[in-house]
DNA sequence: CTCTGAGGTAGACGCTTGTCTACCTGGATT
DNA sequence: AATCCAGGTAGACAAGCGTCTACCTCAGAG
């Protein structure tokens, strides 16, 4: 919701803030006027010259904020949800020698950054709202930047995939392709959570589900299907 | 692109295609000054007050239209492509009675579709761009009327996956959130495959790919594994 | 102690905006 | 032949807009 205490000047955060709740609760930010967002913010329309060249800047201000802010603690909590299964530090088996112990930790992982994520964005709901919003806007920029955000988050997931060997091994192209898609569905799913508080639990639900069915679809695809159904067949039985 | 000839009045064309090009290209639909459309237009101002009450009304008049023309074919294409692999009238087998029949016909159905889908795109990209860009927009009553367009084409989509066997069987719930997935993310790949012209193959195959890891996924999470292991096999050794 | 520059304010400017009332026009209904 | 009314126009209004120039303040550097 309010951005952090930072450096900033009192000002500069004050305007952050009120285009976030504008954004949100009424027009998209190249709806917004000028003296709108002024009068939200309790200043005088000029202070908006000291910060900001026009929204655009505004907007970038705002988004590097809050990308600043989760991408390094989703990272983390994916090697910690790992670590909860498996101790740091030991050599992680290949999917061939224990695919049971993988795909458990997968399972963790999984379960474990859904639910970071989604509550992050409870906290944030209109940061949200906003990188949403323009990333299918009419700024040409903002959108360009918040592509880029996504970008960064789905590089991060395939490195941690890969790194914690998260998935059989696959293509690094096809890798790639998977985690755009799920980053790309976790922004979309975000939104209803947020609008739809009564039904969080199901969306966690849901998200998990999405992530697996494309992790594991992806897998028989590419020719892994046989460890697949061992590990479930384990799994079932144990 | 342009909107269909109608028994719709000229001027309300003229603006309802006056809003989709400068929606395309510069602002969202709130962020629209009802002068700016009639200059684009090239009608008097007031000529809009003829037409609609308010932006909403332009917007959902636009919805409207569009919607009507791509659902039904769309239906229409997926019972032809099943068509192609099986004869019309021909009773469809069970997964479990002929799983590498109804892996072909699923498989057929997945390209043709997504190529149909993304042909309709290309034809008109200013209508998927209002459209994306207000599911997202600022205004509640245009969400709404594109989360239901969205949720009749998931609805369509699970019926027909139903009707034609085109994935091992499943809980109505489960069918429908893929169907949601697979929907959502199509809409979103739209965008890129208008951005993007040079890539528009590789959109294809990324999309097709995508739905066949979901299905195949979902399948596998659901107990199908063995029988999608069985077809695929027999697919390769044939 | 002075200077400087970042952060904030005040007022004024010419434009654009949404909306109102009034008027025109030509084909269909009666 | 008279009338109606949907579709389109014209002009005017106050309100809101972005942006300019000028001025204020005060913490920190010299």
């Amino acid at each position: 919701m309010s951005l952090p205490k930072s450096v900033l000047a009192q000002g500069k955060r004050l305007l952050m803030e009120a285009a976030l709740k504008l954004n949100a609760s009424t027009r998209s930010l190249n709806a917004l006027s000028l003296r709108e967002l002024a009068r939200e913010a309790g200043l005088n329309p000029n202070t908006f010259y000291r910060h900001f060249k026009d929204f655009d800047e505004l907007g970038l201000a705002i988004i590097e904020e809050m990308t600043g802010q989760i991408r390094q603690p989703l990272r983390e909590l994916r090697r910690k949800a790992a670590e909860s299964v498996v101790p740091a530090h030991t050599p992680i088996a290949s999917w061939q020698e224990n695919p049971r112990l993988n795909l458990a930790r997968a399972t963790q992982v999984n379960r474990e950054t859904v639910k970071l994520f989604f509550d992050y964005v409870a906290e944030n709901p209109n940061a949200f709202i906003l990188g949403i919003r323009e990333l299918h806007g009419a700024s040409p920029i903002l959108r360009r930047a918040l592509r880029k955000v996504m970008d960064d988050f789905a590089r991060d997931m395939a490195d941690d995939i890969n790194e914690l060997k998260l998935m059989p091994e696959l293509s690094q192209d096809s890798l790639y392709d998977i985690s755009e898609t799920i980053t790309r569905e976790m922004f979309q799913l975000s939104m209803e959570y947020i609008e739809q508080p009564e039904r969080q639990e199901q969306i966690c639900i849901k998200a998990e589900k999405m992530i697996t069915s494309l992790i594991m679809g992806s897998a028989v695809l590419h020719g892994h299907g046989a460890i697949l159904m061992g590990a479930l067949q384990m799994d079932q039985t144990s």
